[in-house]
DNA sequence: TATTGTTATACTCTATAACTATA
DNA sequence: TATAGTTATAGAGTATAACAATA
């Protein structure tokens, strides 16, 4: 089977990895906590910038308006998060987590800490720090508001 | 805004790169051509490999059956690949394209050569080569049929 | 006018269950 | 019984248009 013309493509390797990654994730955090990878991206956020507004959290992630709001929703009714107006700008919705959020961020951020293991098992530390070091360049230019 | 603690995974980051190559595909394959990144890799796959079995392709894209038969009777409306029974087992489709899809191919191979080169030129191209070696190895172990 | 967020909707990729047909 | 492929359906991420509220 010759895939090579497709290797050539950052986007083909990208989707081939997320294979890896997404089982990891679901087997780790996903499944036993039942959270999406967004989810979890959204609460990790949360913890360590408290009362950031949503656009701000849309910005860091790449998410379109819409998206975040649908994603806010369900986290609220499930009591993780919570919003309030903002006092100086009646527009500006900033979001926290509740204690309950909080205590599975808590949860979720070790059960986290070891899930890409069986993938990162495959380099040396510089190699799997190369990696993501370069990987981040790949990204959008400018995720930090 | 931090979101350190994000950075370490490489979920995460994989993540954030599709953001742009989705956006380089779009702009010089995808729109242009009418094509999703899923059925320009196939095109491309059944190009460098005549003949292929259905199973084959899933095993190499991984696909599962449901998705690749949708993905398929799709090229097949718009008279791009066909497929036909093997002699020799006839539970296997062999998949082959068209005149008109080696056609597209062809174009799709051109237009494509030069769609990531806003995020290639963020490295030298010696560090490309090494970003897409090491992304290769976090894909799955078996893609080679 | 511009910005923040919402509602409604649609597209793409991914996943499972239940089925047909062939071996 | 095992394998190749199909149908139906659902979950997850991403996208746009149209809108309300506020600045």
């Amino acid at each position: 089977m010759d895939h090579s013309a497709l290797q050539r493509f950052l986007g083909y390797e990208l989707a081939r990895a997320r294979v890896e990654t997404n089982r990891a994730f679901f087997d780790s955090v996903g499944g036993p906590l039942q959270l999406r990878p967004l989810e979890f991206s959204l609460l990790l956020l949360l913890r360590d910038n408290e009362g950031i507004s949503q656009h701000g959290l849309a910005l860091t992630l790449n998410l379109r308006p819409p998206n975040l709001t649908t994603l806010l929703a369900r986290l609220t009714c499930r009591g993780l998060v919570h919003r309030e107006c903002s006092d100086v700008d009646r527009r500006v919705q900033r979001v926290r987590l509740t204690p309950g959020g909080a205590e599975l961020v808590n949860r979720a951020s070790k059960a986290a800490a070891s899930m890409e293991d069986s993938i990162r098992h495959r380099y040396s530390a510089a190699e799997w720090a190369l990696l993501l070091e370069l990987l981040h360049r790949a990204g959008p230019a400018n995720p930090d508001i």
